[in-house]
DNA sequence: TTATAATAGTTAGTTTTCGAACTAATTATA
DNA sequence: TATAATTAGTTCGAAAACTAACTATTATAA
């Protein structure tokens, strides 16, 4: 059994506390970068073809932006009817479906990058952004972390 | 002009990134942990007063989170008709009002940690909370630069 | 082998947030 | 001092996320 102090409580707090702030402000430069072309929910689907680079399925990218199913078809809609993303039903389950990019999809990927990235540099100008990169595997851990207790805690 | 290389702008959008799931994550874990009294928002505009201890106005809470200043006002409504504050016009200038804490509020606050704290440290245990502490500097100083940044670039 | 349970995805309705535009009050300017 | 600009807060309508409940399909068990 774990025990966590007061303080030790107090600074989570505020640490979540300031997630939440960074991911309002993180979201609404990235409204403003990509408006009306792209959410940002879009944008960070598109990120994840980019990586991948195969076809998943919708539930796969759900559980991989931590997001509800139906949200993840709106989104995946909204791509398909701009020709972003192609969703094709699988063969042998055919309650499955695929979706992968299409052409048209990375190059749109590729110049919502080109509008974000200076808008980032500019923004993050000044800031030791290396720093971030430092943090980033702590912020993994905890995400995966996260992720397992509430699987664990939902009966698997 | 700062140069940002590829990797580095890589980290940072997988940062953005983390810090989006991570805040779904939690508001989810709050949800849970307050339903149906308060929502993460009220839970977190009542926590800010516990930490200051005075009246304040809408406007600088919206600014303190961050939010919008119509969504302020959407939560100190609903936190006002459950009598957790108590919201008086001012005085000396009449577009203002103040907003403070009252006794439910207070009681109900408690009552919201003593919710959230338990199942905190259940999803928390296991995973080294120290390292958290650690980390909240940086994002402290990242969500004041973005801040500043943003308040520059829309003309002060 | 048929009945039951589980899984993939969607539809419908609610909640929370936002931006734009509005009212009212104060401050700055001509 | 009259007028314009700014500031505080609200109302309204839209966007994006959620949960609950549904259909269709596949897997499991009696």
């Amino acid at each position: 059994m774990t025990v966590i102090s007061e303080e030790t409580t107090d600074a989570v707090f505020r640490f979540f506390t300031e997630i939440g702030i960074l991911d309002q402000l993180a979201k609404a430069e990235l409204v403003r970068a990509l408006w009306p072309d792209l959410s940002p929910s879009e944008f960070g689907v598109l990120t994840h073809f980019i990586r991948l680079d195969h076809a998943i399925t919708p539930t796969y990218l759900a559980r991989a932006f931590q997001m509800a199913k139906p949200s993840m078809t709106a989104i995946l809609s909204k791509l398909e009817r701009k020709g972003l993303v192609a969703i094709r039903a699988s063969a042998k389950d055919r309650r499955r479906k695929f979706v992968a990019l299409t052409g048209a999809g990375r190059a749109a990927h590729a110049e919502a990058l080109a509008r974000v990235a200076p808008l980032m540099t500019e923004r993050l100008s000044g800031f030791d952004v290396e720093a971030l990169a430092a943090v980033l595997p702590v912020l993994s851990a905890l995400r995966e972390h996260m992720d397992a207790a509430r699987n664990e805690a939902d009966g698997l």
